[in-house]
RNA sequence: GCCGAAGUGGCGGAAUGGCAGACGCGGCGGUCUCAAAAACCGUUGGAGAUCAUACUCCAUGUGGGUUCGACUCCCACCUUCGGCACCA
């Protein structure tokens, strides 16, 4: 008897000698096709759990699996360290934040390291340290340089929890609270720094050059929001005024029975008579509060103010009343819109109450010219519109659009929903904007060569909603890299999302002081050809770094349009009671309970066998002893010597082919499932290969040349997921080191192809017997032999043949009546 | 409301036009053992019938349809999950 199979002895000790013998380093110096395989790095938030291990050890397999193919691949990893949670959490033990996250990167690491993923640890970078945020900065200062990145006094989303202000993407939810903290967000006016993200809008939405899955692009797509309209200016009646106004519906133009401005709008207060101020005013106050707290109902009533004056339908001359109401936003389109009741449900909820006229510009088809019961949102024909009566509401859209430019009304435009991207941050744990304000020369960027603008580590970092950075005065003060006269230091600090937009450049030349990244690493290794991780980062990190890489471009940093070419986003583990693990559920499964019991290769195997990756599923401490067992049975199997007596056999040829076919059939069906993602049915197919073996033991074929063949594939068709057990049975069976610098075994055809095949029999549809035939039997031979089947003539008996449908290799259909 | 994904045994899931339930968990029966655990072997969707594992019927969220044949394709709906949402 061979020993028992000890995770906990093979595993640590394969780990240090690949890592000596450097077997998952690499360089560019190689005669194979590179391959960038990228997945998410973690953040330093303390432990690494199971969510880590579901996320990088099928990651890994897959790395490994393409290596085998024959592929130079990079497999990097690092640590995104900036941002709140880390700061927050070193508040909280009143340790320095980089104390704190430079000990999580430590514990991180060795944790990682016990997955025996085939990192490349040479090529580790954290987004904390002085030589990664320089370059962060350095990208600033490009941006800045091309006019991509500008400061502007917004209306900005501030976390009264996190005491700081937060992009668009990072409030979430009806309540609109803070992703990190779930705190609802409040408004505030402040200047910050913003990226120029919607000049990319429209390419944003442009994925054919990747290929990325559906539920993100649509997710993306969706934030982008775009639509297309006319923008035109409505003229305000006895004065020089106007009001321009966004509608995606021209069509419904000759419809407005009133005009809405926004309650912030600024013109507000300029068209407001006299008579109406108070209320204006007493409606605006009422109504900023309300849009915290009240904004998300349905339900509300759609309320508002008339505000004494007149807006001009410049199409036919109409006079309409001006209101303020608190359903029009400042934040999209001009503010400000034309109330067409009849044909928008908010304008026509909006008319009834105030008793403002219906009528109807596009008929329904069955219309008979009563009043409409509700807006009428669908196409139409044109009616009470002047020249464009009697055409169809969407040919009439254009005609509209074309009359206003011609006339000088007003032009087509597209709207977005996106935003500009918001970095500022007023808390102490993130990269410095490199920018100094002279009271001289205005605002000055850093000079390149200044850089890292260093985070002062002696600063008070408590959160007070202001920069920490600004009480610092060593930090603050400084001189005009312009003109040396005194100034002052931006003491905000860089969005954490900043990091994670360029962190896949670094990894091709870690060290590298001339650049960001070796632009000859940078032009052999990206762009990224596979990228994996989280679903959650859709309209966030996987928007920004899709921007940030077509900004690199224009700004002759990088000459390709998209990060990652292809992404796999994986589910989320759950549980072992179906609910998302937390701690206060108390239902946190802990991955280096598992390391010490039944090994890392067990905790990989099992993760990869729950179920479809991108769909996630419960941990089950259960599933993963039937993943350990089955990982105990290859080693016994493998490891354990032959028996000395074995089953002799009938036909030894025949058995030996019989086995050859089934590795050469488990080989393609691996392979394919490998290719797409499908774990769970790759480790099905060794399972089930691996019984077979597991039989095919007992008997003579352990001496024929197709067992030797059959133990190899199946170890080194295991090692992408197991590599730990494969690499020490691959030893022991005598092969040279190492199993992981072994090319993938190919399937052969021929060796694949099955002698005899059943061919199911069917009775009007009704699975009623088998046959077996040779592959190529003729079609008639199979019929006869599917009719002469004593399930067919059961069914048959008595009854007339009406058709007989052969599907070859698969089905004969009889067709009775 | 709009966009996206999903609904299959006791459980995780497999099969994407051709044997529904691969593989695994759990259960049941057995071998080994003084006994238990582990390991191994057998069995396991439901109902009916049978000496029988011959056989018959039912079954993939619901209702229709296409097809010789549908978990799979089409239409309508229900439910769950995720994203967006007073976006003009």
């Amino acid at each position: 008897m061979a020993d028992d199979y000890r995770p906990q002895e093979i595993e640590p000790k394969w780990r240090e000698r690949w890592a000596a013998d450097r077997i998952y380093n690499v360089s560019m110096d190689s005669d194979l096709p590179k391959y960038y395989f990228l997945t998410m790095l973690p953040y330093t938030s303390g432990d690494l759990h199971i969510g880590h291990w579901y996320a990088m050890a099928p990651s890994d397999a897959k790395a490994r699996f393409i290596r085998m193919q024959g592929y130079n691949v990079m497999f990097p990893m690092g640590f995104d360290a900036f941002g709140l949670p880390a700061e927050n959490a070193a508040i909280k033990r009143g340790i320095h934040p980089m104390t704190w996250t430079l000990q999580n990167v430590e514990r991180m690491r060795g944790q990682l390291k016990t997955m025996g993923a085939m990192f490349d640890w040479d090529r580790e970078m954290v987004s904390c340290l002085p030589d990664y945020y320089r370059w962060t900065q350095w990208f600033f200062l490009k941006l800045y340089q091309h006019g991509l990145a500008y400061r502007a006094n917004v209306a900005v989303d501030f976390c009264p929890m996190c005491n700081t202000t937060l992009a668009r993407e990072q409030v979430w939810g009806d309540d609109r609270h803070c992703e990190r903290c779930s705190t609802p967000v409040v408004k505030k006016d402040l200047e910050q720094w913003m990226l120029r993200m919607t000049n990319y809008a429209d390419e944003l939405l442009d994925f054919s050059a990747i290929d990325w899955p559906e539920r993100v692009r649509a997710m993306q797509t969706n934030w982008i929001g775009r639509s297309e309209g006319v923008e035109f200016r409505l003229p305000v009646a006895d004065s020089h005024l106007s009001i321009p106004v966004f509608t995606t519906r021209p069509d419904t133009v000759y419809g407005m029975t009133f005009a809405v401005l926004a309650p912030e709008h600024e013109l507000v207060e300029v068209l407001t008579t006299p008579e109406a101020m108070e209320a204006v005013l007493a409606y605006r106050e009422q109504a900023t509060r309300f849009s915290e707290i009240e904004r998300l109902s349905t339900e509300r009533q759609r309320e508002g103010v008339f505000t004494g004056s007149y807006a001009v339908n410049p199409m036919n001359g109409a006079k309409v009343p001006i209101y303020v109401a608190d359903y029009v936003l400042t934040t999209y389109g001009t503010g400000a819109i034309m109330g067409v009741p009849a044909h928008d449900e908010r304008d026509f909820d909006f008319a009834r109450r105030y008793g403002l006229p219906i009528p109807v510009v596009i008929a329904p088809e069955d219309w008979d010219g009563r009043p409409l019961e509700a807006a009428y949102v669908e196409p139409g024909t044109m009616v009470n519109s002047g020249q464009f009566d009697g055409l169809p509401s969407s040919e009439a859209w254009d005609k509209i659009a074309d009359y206003m430019e011609a006339n000088q009304i007003g032009a087509r435009r597209v709207n977005y929903r996106v935003h500009d991207w918001l970095i500022s941050r007023q808390r102490y744990w993130g990269a410095p904007i490199p920018i100094v304000y002279c009271e001289q020369c205005g605002t000055v960027p850093v000079p390149e060569e200044d850089l890292p603008v260093l985070l002062p580590a002696d600063a008070e970092f408590l959160p007070t909603g202001e920069s920490p950075l600004k009480y610092h005065e060593g930090f603050r003060y400084t001189t005009c890299p312009r003109c040396g006269g005194p100034a002052e230091r931006e003491t905000d600090t860089m969005d954490t999302f900043m990091c994670s937009s360029w962190y896949h450049m670094r990894y091709t030349s870690p060290g590298y002081d001339q650049g960001p990244f070796d632009p000859v690493e940078g032009n052999y290794w990206m762009p990224v050809d596979q990228y994996t991780g989280g679903i959650e980062h859709a309209t966030m990190h996987l928007l920004y770094t899709r921007f940030f890489t077509k900004a690199c471009r224009d700004i002759g940093i990088l000459d390709f349009d998209e990060p990652m070419l292809r992404l796999f986003n994986q589910g989320i583990i759950l549980g072992e009671d179906n609910e998302k693990m937390s701690k206060s559920r108390g239902n946190v499964v802990n991955p280096d309970d598992y390391i010490n019991t039944v090994g890392a290769d067990s905790v990989r195997a099992y993760l990869m066998f729950i179920g479809p990756w991108e769909e996630g599923g419960p941990w089950n401490s259960r599933g993963i002893e039937g993943v350990h067992r089955f990982l105990n049975r290859v080693w016994t199997m493998v490891a354990d010597y032959l028996p000395e007596q074995a089953e002799s056999l009938e036909d030894r040829a025949q058995a030996e082919r019989d086995l050859r076919r089934i590795t050469h059939k488990t080989i393609k069906k691996v392979t394919e499932d490998l290719e797409g993602f499908r774990f769970n049915t790759m480790l099905a197919a060794l399972m089930e290969y691996n019984n077979y073996l597991v039989k095919a033991k007992q008997t003579e074929v352990t001496s024929t040349p197709a067992w030797s063949e059959a133990i190899e594939a199946l170890l080194l068709m295991l090692a992408p997921s197991c590599p730990h057990i494969t690499e020490e049975l691959w030893q022991r069976i005598g092969k040279p080191y190492s199993i992981h610098l072994q090319r993938w075994p190919k399937w052969d055809p021929e060796q694949a192809k099955d002698e005899v095949i059943t061919v199911i029999v069917q009775v009007n549809g009704r699975m009623r017997d088998k046959i077996e035939v040779e592959p190529d039997a003729p079609e008639e031979m199979v019929k006869q032999a599917a009719l002469d089947s004593p399930g067919a003539q059961r069914h048959i008996e008595g009854k007339q043949v009406a058709k007989v449908i052969y599907a070859p290799g698969k089905v004969v259909n009889i067709v009775v009546r």
